[in-house]
DNA sequence: CTGTTAGCGCTTTCAC
DNA sequence: GTGAAAGCGCTAACAG
């Protein structure tokens, strides 16, 4: 049972391959008497057009590529799902890989998936800007990316409204009666870390908050405990950069011999699969992963498949998710 | 700047395309003198050879598919992340799929890979036959699975050692002092489940225990959860078919007033990434899922570039890991 | 060693 | 409407 190709469709039809392209493709108008031959002959062979040969004529593969910083981290299965689940409906093919945030093997990520022709890029990756990157672009790689905006790249772009969430998280805490606190932020080369730095910068001018400290570290757990270790004078509430974060430091408190929330509150950003298990559960701001995810792949695909050169930016909403981390 | 292509070396090189060719893959001997001047061409023009043709002459693709039930389930992370780490080090590429174990998508999934032209699939899927698989191996597809064997396939696998890991952590139980049990199992469905259950029936012959129950219920956190709920007389520990569930497990116990592990120990199996964290400290089997997803990865390449038809089993070792849930 | 050439399977002019 | 034929970029016989 080998393989069979668009000639043996044609043989078995009586038409040319042509013919037999056309009624595949819906290229050319094709007479009903030829096209029932033709889809019969399909059929009765099994015959499934060819990927690569088709890549090879049309550059088009069908297959778009998704370089995020490494799926072992919490926050990114369920946006790997959201576009696979898009993906797949359209009939798309995903090809995933974990850059570290090393921007050298981005690099290298990005010149692979061009030589593997991907239709698309999908990308979440480190801030810096990317040389290899920006000449894909002008080459007309479709690129849209993902929980960053990427300075130097004319680009689409799918986020989360990090300030948005970290404005009302911060004003929830104050009209709940925080007054003094310690922000242990992700790491400064990352968007989501400063955009919500600036929030918290914003909220401390307009409440004229004197006492407070901000510190960019890492966005993982160790990073929350080691920082919490080191917290000399204990603010009201200690603002973790996300859900990671906030372990760590409810963690650490607790080995300190510090209650949460009682003695003082934890926050933590994300909304990730466990923090409504945690112990105590997290408050925190939830930002919808998945459906990040679907609408970059959404747009990816349109401006693949419509050309559409219109740069786009969406911006979706966070909300702030209560719990017992926080009185 | 246009896509430059072999010919374009050949010319720049003065030499024809198959030469250039040969350079580049080594297939025969070139003289020092082409060969350098290949090597010129090509850095000149920053030639890339396409895969695409490559893949339609030679039928490889450099691509290999992976499908698992669930990305979002944290079981599966480490194990796609060990996969991709190796697959990028041998110049392969993953196209990742999630099938939520539902044998028609396992099914629809095989064929839009072989479509694609895979040179080998890495599969843990629901545990069913699959009709469309076997024949994909038949055909000469390299296959191996992933944390479950299949039945009436005859190909290679890479699983941990569940048998073991679940009777030695029932062994540890007994030891420590625990005397009757509840096992709140996963699917049946599943390889895992229907194995560790195993283990819990000869454990408990070995040791003549009359109190204990076991239930089949799903690898959820609600699983846990809502069967727990359900217990009528408490056990002296429930052990739960996998992290997951044990979490739900934990969590019902203190609704009920319950005190974990004073009152009741809870146990799980996987070792996922939030267990030690867990509050209390989970009790549990740890899989070793990033080497399992390297060593399937390791053993598919082999199948592909040695083609050696040699079917070959792997059982990684599992280990207890006694933390806080059980005393 | 090296070059010429025939495809891999498909899409797309270009004629009819 | 339909078919013949020219490639897409590459590898692998086949000659020399």
């Amino acid at each position: 049972m080998k393989k069979v190709n668009i000639k043996d469709v044609a043989r078995e039809a009586k038409v040319s391959v042509s013919t037999v392209s056309r009624v595949i493709n819906g290229s050319a108008p094709v007479s009903e008497e030829l096209k029932s031959r033709v889809i019969d002959a399909i059929k009765r062979l099994g015959y499934k057009p060819s990927y690569i040969a088709r890549g090879l004529r049309s550059g088009k593969t069908k297959t778009i590529g998704f370089i995020i910083p490494d799926i072992t981290n919490p926050f990114f299965p369920e946006m790997v799902r959201g576009v696979e689940d898009f993906l797949r409906k359209k009939g798309y093919t995903l090809i995933l890989c974990n850059s570290d945030q090393d921007p050298k093997i981005e690099s290298e990520l990005v010149d692979m998936l061009m030589d593997k022709h991907i239709d698309g890029l999908l990308f979440t990756g480190a801030g810096e800007r990317n040389k290899k990157l920006e000449v894909a672009v002008e080459k007309g790689l479709k690129v849209v990316f993902l929980d960053r905006i990427m300075e130097g790249v004319n680009a689409s772009y799918v986020i989360s409204d990090n300030y948005g969430g970290m404005k009302a998280l911060l004003e929830h805490l104050w009209k709940v009666g925080y007054k003094s606190y310690y922000f242990i932020n992700g790491s400064e080369e990352t968007f989501s870390a400063r955009i919500r730095y600036k929030a918290f910068l914003d909220f401390i001018e307009e409440h004229k908050i004197k006492n407070y400290h901000h510190v960019f570290s890492s966005f993982s757990y160790e990073a929350g405990y080691v920082y919490t270790k080191k917290v000399k004078q204990m603010p009201d509430v200690i603002i973790g950069g996300n859900d990671l974060i906030a372990y760590g430091v409810i963690d650490a408190l607790e080995e300190m011999g510090l209650d949460v929330p009682k003695d003082v509150g934890v926050t933590g950003f994300d909304d990730i699969l466990f923090s409504k298990h945690y112990k105590p559960s997290l408050t925190t701001v939830r930002q919808p992963m998945y459906e990040m995810g679907r609408k970059a792949a959404q747009i990816l695909i349109a401006l693949i498949e419509k050309d559409s050169v219109r740069k786009r930016g969406y911006v979706l909403s966070t909300e702030v998710v209560i719990r017992n981390s926080t009185r």
